[in-house]
RNA sequence: GGGGCCGUGGGGUAGCUUGGUAUCCUUCCAGCUUGGGGUGCUGGUAACUCCAGUUCAAAUCUGGGCGGCCCCA
């Protein structure tokens, strides 16, 4: 063995942040806490799982859009609740070459108040609603806690989708198609989630309610996604996007947001991760199959050809594939691939080609099988397929098994808790302070439930979840 | 806001108490060797966070800056 690495189990953010450097996903020397280099590996995922936000958004008829960066501090301040959220986390823009601003600039932290004095614009009647955009842009935040590679960073790729509607229950229709956009992106990255309506003083600053979207980390922890938001006419007040209904009269938009970061990558890691390194869902892996051939004096040539031909099927099938040509052991390779992550590994070497066979090894699994390369296409397609299945039915039996049931605040699990709470804020803040739990909120999707609260001891019908947070 | 710890090649480290030649592993480059789970050998590139002070001499001692980490409120 060449070194010693950590194990997930033991001391999950060691090994967390010694994956993310030894897969080569991002590069955390710049000189700035919180802002890191994406190299060309982690980056591929990234925009991997970018195009399918794009394919999914695009699907729904939203259009993508490009705001500027900087927001003058004067329309920043115009929903009160929102600039009380944001205050002390937002980077100023104070000076331009030589002088100083007299209105200074917000890098957006998120950019509601970037792009609705221009919806004040475009919006005029009903026929130009819904209005659905999206844009994919980096925001800024100033994180004081310590930084972590793409779950906690103070320069932030995500993409945020925000839409107007002519009433309350039509934002709420698309607050439901969200959901459905939602579970599409997640079973591509096979990841499991929650949604959770959070408590009134944990909604986004601003917000009329909204839903978070919690996956669940192996540390026993839960990691905040995204989350969807309903505005009902918050904003549209204060920055007057208002439209004339078909009887000519004004009436102001009802709106949603809907964000998801870089985190998503983060997930993918430490979920799915183990102790050789990254296991990628099939769907977001910059190489799906990677192809090792396994060289032999004299036979150099044959075998050479034999994976260089196997390689173009599978990019014909559209296969993301790679040969590893380098002059390397296989063994070195192997390792290396398994760090990275690659979902299936083809092995081509005399023996193989003697037996008129491919070999392959599972990463998610590491079962072992061949199969001959008249049907690799097939082979290839149909593995793939299930180590997609397999890896998020693994990832959703983890996350459910830790999701336990409490009915005192004495020996909390590490996990993921519910209880009964008769939805008092006092109470809410009663068991915040006196645990190391952050309320989460209460099932999107009714849950049915007869109990007590957790604080109080009066009747309830309403479950609570709760959990430590990355 | 309060306290503590730490800055040495690309990454990880030894050396610091007692000042003098900077250690080892890994990565990278060249060559040969090897090839079904991290081949082996030879050679090479590359570092003391910054500024000031003490000293014949500072990675090492003193002060300050910058940066990082941890704990508590």
């Amino acid at each position: 063995m060449a070194g010693h690495h950590m194990k997930k189990d033991e001391d999950f953010g060691e090994w967390y942040n010694d994956i993310v450097e030894r897969a080569n996903l991002s590069d955390k020397r710049y000189p700035i806490k919180g802002m890191n280099v994406w190299t060309p590996y982690g980056w591929r995922i990234m925009r991997q799982i970018d195009q399918f936000i794009r394919e999914e958004l695009d699907a729904t008829d939203h259009d993508e859009v490009c705001f500027p960066l900087l927001i003058p501090e004067t329309e920043f301040q115009k929903e009160k609740d929102h600039i009380k959220g944001f205050d002390a986390e937002v980077f100023w823009v104070t000076h331009a070459g030589l002088n100083e601003l007299d209105v200074r600039m917000v890098m957006r932290p998120t950019s509601e108040t970037a792009m609705y004095p221009m919806f004040a614009l475009w919006v005029r009647s009903h026929t130009d609603l819904p209005l659905k955009t999206y844009q994919l842009v980096n925001t800024f935040r100033y994180e004081t806690k310590m930084t972590r590679p793409f779950i906690r960073v103070r320069e932030i790729h995500f993409f945020e989708s925000h839409t107007c509607h002519v009433d309350y229950d039509d934002a709420e229709r698309q607050v439901d198609e969200d959901f459905s956009i939602l579970e599409n992106l997640m079973d591509r990255l096979c990841l499991p989630y929650l949604l959770l309506k959070r408590t009134d003083w944990d909604k986004f600053p601003g917000a009329y309610y909204t839903v978070g979207i919690d996956t669940y980390m192996p540390n026993g922890r839960t990691l905040q996604l995204g989350s969807i938001h309903h505005y009902r006419d918050n904003f549209s007040k204060p920055y007057e996007i208002r439209y004339e209904n078909a009887e000519g009269e004004w009436e102001y938009v009802h709106q949603t947001t809907y964000g998801m970061s870089e985190r998503l990558v983060g997930a993918v890691v430490g979920v799915h991760g183990d102790d050789k390194g990254l296991v990628l869902p099939p769907d977001v892996a910059p190489f799906q199959v990677v192809i090792v051939p396994i060289l032999k004096k004299e036979h150099y040539d044959e075998i050479n050809k034999a994976a260089a031909d196997l390689l173009s099927q599978l990019k014909k099938a559209g296969i993301r594939a790679h040969l590893d040509d380098r002059d390397d052991r296989p063994g070195s390779k192997f390792f290396d691939w398994e760090i990275k992550g690659v979902s299936l590994r083809l092995e081509l070497g005399l023996h193989d080609i003697q037996n008129d066979v491919v070999t392959y090894a599972r990463r998610d699994t590491g079962d072992k099988g061949s199969f001959p390369p008249t049907e690799t296409v097939t082979s290839v397609t149909s593995i793939l397929a299930s180590i997609k299945a397999d890896m998020r039915a693994r990832a959703t039996e983890s996350m459910n098994s830790g999701i336990v049931i409490i009915d005192s605040m004495e020996n909390i699990p590490e996990s993921i808790v519910k209880f009964g709470w008769c939805g008092d804020e006092a109470c809410g803040h009663a068991l915040e302070e006196r645990t190391e739990l952050n309320i989460l909120g209460t099932p999107r999707n009714d849950e049915t439930f007869q109990g007590r609260c957790l604080v109080c001891s009066r009747e309830t019908s309403t479950v609570a979840y709760a959990a430590r947070t990355m």
